[in-house]
DNA sequence: CTGTTAGCGCTTTCAA
DNA sequence: TTGAAAGCGCTAACAG
């Protein structure tokens, strides 16, 4: 079953099936409509690897993670995806792992389809393994790492300002005493939330109680254990920030198990709004950090590249946003 | 770039060329390194497109699933994806969304891609997309939906077993008197495992207590109301059991809300062994589905099928085991 | 063991 | 507007 059938039912060259297929307007409206007949009848899928193969166009862009059961990366898949296959164009998704030879194997795979561009969604990628893309021409977009370059572009999100809103939000709440739990030092981006809160909180005049910031790493037994210690300081927050929700939900266990109330006793705020943090007891207040947006701005990014004549990269910006919900209240007067 | 400027570095023919990319043994070892280093040079990728083309068979296996922000999916994908890299082979992951249209566009993407097998992991799937599979000799496996045909395999879960064990757990821990937060009533494999659980407690000469079943929605939020119900009734349970660990989770933060402890006043259990259901507080006892498993069943299945003369599928199944962790213990005496 | 060559199914000039 | 035919890069007979 190939185009040659459908050719031959349609009384057409194959020539005129493939120009029906991609949408060609130099085919006479009727003519059309006797291969669109064609291709019902014989149920025709057309082989994609060898459109692919003979139009020298893979329409598939790479996407890689690190690891899909980290619950920031299932919704970003989804939105890339989304939008990808609205515009014709399919997806391969590559977990690394955090392995050094997954990432090998996963350029690899990418290079072997010939993709039409990548998204490097892990900060942990070898320099070489860039060059091997980049060298042949091939569209990259990074997340939160990187500096433009001939066909690299790059989306940072602006942690500094995410963490602001929240830290403003807790001070209007009336919090002076604000904590913060980190995530594990050795992360990039847990180093740049943490940074950005000790900032915030200069900015606006809070005092940084000392030993106010806890190290989790970013899991639920991290954020409890961080968090019993900051319930066992001298003195003890009226509110805390954390970096990542997975890290509030531990939070709000240990608050819970010191027999206090969110938002009464202590408020809480998490950092990505992952999907479970809508369904929290009480709900999660968090900073959304939006996979939807990252994910089209992504794709919007490689076909900039490959639009573009200069194939010069740019450096797109991601805002965060508060989304109020219950883990916050105001301070007991 | 291709086959013909490493045959030519090499001096031997394209042939040879590909002959030692696919590790063919009628080549001299000499040959193959050499070959090897001309392969190494050029930094050179075989196009798979021209390889699943001049071949006839695309390494790929497909794999199906609804969404993948269901935690229940990345483990999945993530344990289907490993095993089947290691084979050598590709994933094609599809997300239907829950879709119709989707659905089609899946099973479209599937059959041009030409992929080996297509693993079907979620229910909701129209039967003549099914049967657009089947007829073209693709293997397919399912989970927990359907019965084996010819070229069609089936991994179905103990649900039975799975709940049974838990009941047990709970009976041995001197529980009498236990309820159940269904998932939504409109699922299948919930309404099984809500009649998983009435059987298993009849068997083992447990009472049903009046109203000890509420129904959840598999999420947080539902679980978290069922209970709250639960634990307004005369008669309260003393343990819980639960369709999946979101609704578990839900249930934990229910009975928290009330000043009561876990397991002291009393026992939660959940279902599936989600990755985070390892961190909460108390860490969650539960049924492990074992996602690893069921992915590799899932990949060999479609490997037997091809395999097999015959092409008769099988009916694979699968016991889930108890996860004993400490949100379950002794009635208070 | 190695080379020659005819496809695989589609796209895309170039002619008509 | 349509058709003929030459590839796309690789694989797999078949020869040698």
């Amino acid at each position: 079953m190939n185009i040659r059938e459908v050719a031959r039912l349609a009384k057409v060259s194959t020539a005129t099936v493939s120009r029906t297929i991609n949408g060609s307007d130099k085919v006479t409206a009727e003519t059309k409509e006797r291969v669109r007949r064609a291709i019902e009848t014989l149920k025709f899928y057309p082989n994609t690897n060898a459109r692919a193969l003979g139009s020298g166009k893979s329409s598939m862009y790479g996407l890689i993670i690190s690891d899909i059961t980290n619950p920031f990366f299932p919704e970003l898949v989804k939105s890339f995806e989304d939008v990808a296959v609205q515009q014709g164009q399919e997806v391969l998704i590559a977990n690394t792992n955090y392995d050094k030879h997954r990432m090998e194997q996963c350029v690899a795979r990418m290079l072997q389809r010939k993709v039409d561009g990548v998204a490097i969604m892990t900060s942990e990628m070898e320099e070489h393994l860039i060059d091997e893309l980049s060298s042949r021409k091939i569209p990259l977009v990074f997340l939160d790492t990187g500096t433009p370059q001939k066909g690299i572009s790059n989306i940072v999100i602006d942690y500094a300002a995410g963490i602001d809103v929240a830290v403003e939000h807790l001070r209007r709440l009336g919090h002076t005493s604000i904590g913060f739990i980190s995530g594990p030092m050795d992360l990039t981006s847990a180093r740049v939330r943490r940074k950005a809160f000790i900032e915030s909180m200069k900015r606006k005049e809070l005092k940084l109680e000392k030993d106010s910031i806890e190290e989790g790493n970013h899991r639920m037994d991290g954020g409890h254990e961080a968090m019993a210690r900051l319930l066992g300081k001298e003195v003890r927050p009226t509110a805390v920030l954390t970096s990542n929700d997975m890290t509030a939900f531990g939070a709000m266990g240990a608050i819970y198990e010191k027999g206090m109330k969110i938002p009464r006793d202590i408020s809480v705020v998490g950092f990505d709004d992952i999907a479970m943090s809508a369904f929290t007891q009480p709900a999660l207040t968090t900073v959304r950090l939006s996979r939807a947006e990252i994910a089209k701005l992504a794709l919007r990014a490689l076909q900039d590249i490959q639009k573009s004549v200069t194939g010069q990269g740019v450096e797109y910006s991601i805002q965060p946003t508060l989304v109020e919900r219950n883990s916050t209240g105001p301070t007991a007067a």
